[in-house]
DNA sequence: TCCTTATATCGATGAATGTCAATCTACGTA
DNA sequence: TACGTAGATTGACATTCATCGATATAAGGA
């Protein structure tokens, strides 16, 4: 993410004027994507859905498995992946474990798209 | 794939209340998931990136082929998923396809996120 | 200590996806 | 009409990804 400026190579075919200065570098795209690829999968979404209109406290991973009709090792492996890009937040209490929204990532996830 | 609504397990375990009543529907889900998908792509963003900061009357696909290093297929392909999901409109004039940016389908997009 | 329950991890498999080379279509021009 | 160029389409290939069964880990209870 340093360089992001590009060539902007000045086609001489007379077709286009130049490579709009102000686009959006090739690893700050790469990082966003991952972002957004996150959110990209329906059961992902609905996972996130839940747990956002859940308990403040958090949603329980029982909680999330019956909903979505997938085995759990399914639904622990999209949670991780919701975790991993910063969007749900894991705490275990006792044998179970609860989910929470992470305070503004899913604002900065919208983001992404509207700051392009 | 019909019915949409789940039974919604009630859970005797004691761990979990019930099920939150206003999740996102397998459906909408489904809905949602294939626009985000058009837009979790690092060079789609970069596509779109270029389109948005481009000139107002579009930007032809030869301003879009330099900077992203790509094959000129495989920018065209990329356009076509980002037209087929609403985001970007074509219009052809002489030899030249010119992209712009559908005008609020960005925003639409982004709340996808945040009104989960 | 043994057993049960909740959740995570591993390995395999089939489907979806990004990319390219080759080809096709449409338009402009000599 | 023939040629050159812009862009789309097709088919193939490699990679990624969603899903599942089996297993591992970890905590609570008998």
């Amino acid at each position: 993410m340093t360089a992001t400026s590009l060539p902007s190579s000045t086609d001489e075919s007379g077709c286009c004027p130049t490579t709009s200065p102000q686009a959006m570098g090739e690893a700050e795209a790469l990082q966003a994507a991952q972002i957004l690829k996150a959110v990209a999968d329906p059961n992902r979404l609905r996972l996130l859905s839940i747990v956002k209109n859940g308990p403040s406290d958090g949603t329980c991973v029982c909680d999330l498995t019956g909903p979505l009709q997938l085995g759990q090792p399914t639904v622990s492996h999209h949670l991780k992946i919701l975790v991993d890009s910063g969007l749900l937040a894991r705490e275990k209490r006792g044998t179970w474990a609860y989910y929470t929204l992470v305070p503004h990532a899913l604002q900065k996830a919208a983001e992404l798209i509207t700051e392009l």
